[in-house]
DNA sequence: AATGAATGAGATTTCATTCAT
DNA sequence: AATGAATGAAATCTCATTCAT
């Protein structure tokens, strides 16, 4: 079934496009972030993107597309922001000390877009009717964390914990409890906040014997 | 201002309506719980109660109304809950044990009420437009925590962290953690979940001497 | 047909029940003077005379039925108010005179009866859709002042004009001019307003030649 | 604060929209008049007006804005009919008949768009529950008329009365008196009715000596 | 006689979406 | 590519009225 309007999907997107595409999802994460998602509708993106409402349409199926494209912008955005600090670390502590910093310098360099997709994954609904994170690929670190923290496991350089739990819980302290701490007080050092995570889950993961 | 409808302000509640009241703020925790806020309307829960919309604004002003009396009857459950066990613990690690093993217990026994509170408190507004948690007292339990662990420093039973971050940590551990685990895969054990949290906050905090 | 509520029909008042209606007929009035007839719900009527709103439907059919017992009280209570001072008057002058005072006593004495009428007859609509007033016998006075005119020029005493004309003038003067001056500005002095009334009357209407 | 939905605010007025909110101030004028404000429901005038609902929320912010802009355009129009045939007029008393003979042929001219005002005066509420004509500029033409009695008044041609009061007779005839008599009776000869309101006005406002 | 509770019809407003130009 | 205009579905809230007790 196609769309009845917008533009033909049988074309490449043109470099104008992309352009429209990329201006539209950066005010929709500004609008998100600053007003809260229920009051983020089409107008006030319009509004804020300073162009017709029917431009986003043109531009996307509708309003649940471009809540994917913002979440599809801000995980790809975190994946290359992300992979190179982990790289660069050999230890499982070190790659867990940089997943928080880094993601720390994440948060204050995209606060808006990363709020936004919090924003989205509480509240959006997918055309089932289902959360839309639910049919997304939210997490493209997660398996990512699971690995390092199991590699570490094997290495014995960390305590046998389940690695499921650790792995939500370190990824829970960025996207909910800093973010959230972020939030209710912008004026937040999160970077000694991430040294603070780092300790603690230094201490809550390494093995005993050491 | 009073409410120009609804229920005769003059007199104290009735036994009859304060059952209503109760009944439809757990119809709306499940409507809430199951579909989301986003899909919660007057006419879902009114469905849900199998009374007329207007039911519910006979005992209710309106819709944050209501949704204020869900988070006060959470938030009176949840210290109810949680408040014995924590008295019946003496150190700051049995205490963190038990409010972590008792929210593990109170997500299972109220879990629509709480899944409802956490998807108000990041969709609804209250009037002024603002969220409505950031109007309510909806924690009473964090200025607990941070009592908790700052005892435990100063008897020197805990290390020297700093207290906000790591009483957001656990909390969240809780109210988002587990929480959204359970959310996506029902048949989790949390009791499972809340040992190993644990005994991971108690390698987190413990003063290292001990 | 019977309304299927409210007391049965075939017997005759008690005295308990003409006081509740006249209670609940001036708390009506109360309530739409002050407030205007758009916000005096059943509700707020009910809420002002310290009774549930079904004790209103008790003792009238419906809205219309109340508001119509308003308009007839009113009525009444005008009739006996004017008609000693207009027959206390031998001259047409003397009558109009009298009727301009006596308005103005009338207005102060019964302020909220009056005002209700007013808004009533501009707001209220009858079961037939047609405003209320248009199928109410609103204005007993009526048929008075007009025969006070044509008789003031049948006796010589008043000049040649239209007096349906003349007459719509006088009545307008007290319950819109007078009434409408009153609302705006309620420490209006209306005894001096009517004495300048009645100069301007007299002028108006009495025989060139005299 | 500005409307969330409708026209784009940022641009001027189309001239297809200035045609639209003229054709809705219309329809509504017209359903007001002759079904009275009570029954003047958007769903009414939408129909009206041969279009949906929201087409009306499209081109105003609210209901009070359409009643708003009704109200503005009956004033600017009064005030354009009205204004050349004082000027023409040297004398008070002239120009006291150019008003009343203008009024008249107003009312016949724009009859629903006057009774509309009239409906809207006494019925409709601002958003702070005061009547709506009280926060607006009803009467463009007040302070003319008091100002022409005054004139007249200080150049010996009217005697000495209460002007505020004269004044409010002489507005009150035109919006009330006859444009009541009109409505009950709409055959009513208006022209002739204007005359003998100004035969009457000349009596009783001329200085005694002429 | 009176009341609390419940109801259904209807009013306003919001909003994502469509369409002709 | 973009826009202004229009739309219909749906959501919240109001209110006169009914009914069992």
């Amino acid at each position: 079934m196609q769309p009845k309007t917008g533009r033909p999907a049988r074309t490449a997107r043109t470099f104008t496009e992309t352009a429209r595409r990329a201006q539209i999802v950066q005010c929709a994460a500004d609008v998100i972030a600053e007003t809260g998602y229920a009051r983020a509708t089409m107008a006030e993106i319009a509004r804020q993107a300073g162009v017709a409402k029917s431009v986003i349409s043109y531009h996307f199926a509708d309003k649940n597309e471009l809540m994917r494209e913002l979440i599809r912008t801000a995980v790809a955005t975190f994946t290359e922001f992300i992979e190179p600090r982990l790289v660069a670390q050999a230890s499982a502590a070190g790659k867990i000390g940089a997943y928080l910093a880094g993601s720390a310098d994440y948060i204050t360099t995209y606060r808006n877009l990363h709020l936004a997709v919090l924003e989205i994954a509480f509240n959006a609904l997918g055309p089932d009717g289902l959360p839309l994170v639910a049919s997304m690929p939210l997490e493209t670190h997660k398996p990512a964390l699971e690995q390092i923290l199991s590699d570490g496991q094997q290495a014995g350089e960390l305590r046998d914990f389940d690695v499921q739990v650790m792995a939500g819980l370190v990824r829970s302290a960025v996207t909910h409890t800093m973010t959230l701490a972020l939030r209710a007080n912008p004026g937040l050092d999160v970077h000694s906040y991430a040294r603070e995570l780092t300790t603690t889950f230094d201490l809550a993961t390494r093995a005993s014997a050491s």
